[in-house]
DNA sequence: ACAACTATATATAAAAC
DNA sequence: TGTTTTATATATAGTTG
């Protein structure tokens, strides 16, 4: 990861692979060693290497066995449930998500019919409207048609004679529905 | 050991040595992953963090435990791992509805922003509305309903079973946005 | 294949928020 | 107290002997 950043998965080259795992495995006890020394916490490192008998094993005396024996001796019960609360916490994260986007899915068909219904106006093509689309203009016309008749009412209550009312509502708005 | 070096000896301060210990116990479980991954093979490490009743650990599933001793329990190895691929596919699960979330939100904003400057071209605030204009947007709602009701009929004609013609219309028509 | 060397990616101490 | 940012030390990929 340094002359060439390298990407993390399983060095296939036989040289390479074993020349890495050398110099990693050092590193990694060094870094064990010093999390231990500057934090005082009891710390161990297991690496296996293919044809040696024995992993390389921080701290080398026995101090790591009794680390791995207090893990051991950890009962199942603090192991799983350590998980089971980070799975729950994960659970209860991915519903939020999902809600935040369902809202976010709504808005935006709604926006979409905006736009479709305006470009309507300035003569868009139908023919190319999902089911979806279609009906999230049809909303939005029905709501469109909802303020006209609601503004015309305002007009003729206003007007006395208010002829125009009755002609221009007729066949095609209401009936498709 | 960046901004300043760092002797190794045990940090005296509280503040600093619990901050050290957080950033490297993830720089630790990082480079255990990364080693079993680009070398594959089996590593484990353990620290145990004050205050923490369970040590942090990679792996986190109990690979770990068949690492570090010969038990094979193997009914408890398949429930641990059940538990922890679950809490992966939860993971990823958030990851993606996140990326979703932004998305959309984007999509959202330059919707908006569409919604804005058709808005502003046609100025639809029914309220200022003159009869005439009135009379012109019932009839430009009328011609996009045929324009809908027509796109509607291809649709079911083309899908066969046409379910969501008739879903949808009744009710969701009057819903304002 | 290994150790030493270098150039670069990473890790991380301290500062800022 | 925890996260983000920044400057620097450290780890290490590729190279050389």
């Amino acid at each position: 990861m340094t002359r060439n950043k390298v990407k993390l998965e399983y060095i296939n080259n036989d040289t390479k692979r074993r020349s890495t795992l050398r110099k990693r495995t050092r590193g990694m006890l060094k870094k064990v060693q010093e999390i231990s020394v500057l934090c005082g916490v009891d710390a161990c490192a297991i690496i296996y290497s293919p044809g040696e008998a024995v992993p390389q094993v921080w701290p080398q005396n026995l101090d790591a066995a009794r680390i791995l024996t207090d893990f051991n001796n950890l009962t199942e019960l603090e192991r799983t449930r350590k998980m089971t609360n980070h799975l729950a916490f994960m659970q209860a994260r991915c519903a939020t998500l999902r809600d935040k986007v369902v809202k976010k899915e709504n808005d935006n068909t709604k926006l979409e019919a905006q736009a479709i219904l305006y470009e309507g106006f300035s003569g868009s093509d139908f023919a190319e409207l999902s089911p979806n689309e279609l009906l999230a203009t049809v909303n939005t016309v029905d709501n469109l048609i909802s303020n006209v008749v609601e503004r015309m009412k305002a007009l003729s209550a206003q007007a006395q004679n208010g002829g125009f009312v009755g002609s221009g509502m007729g066949g095609g708005v209401t009936e498709p529905f």
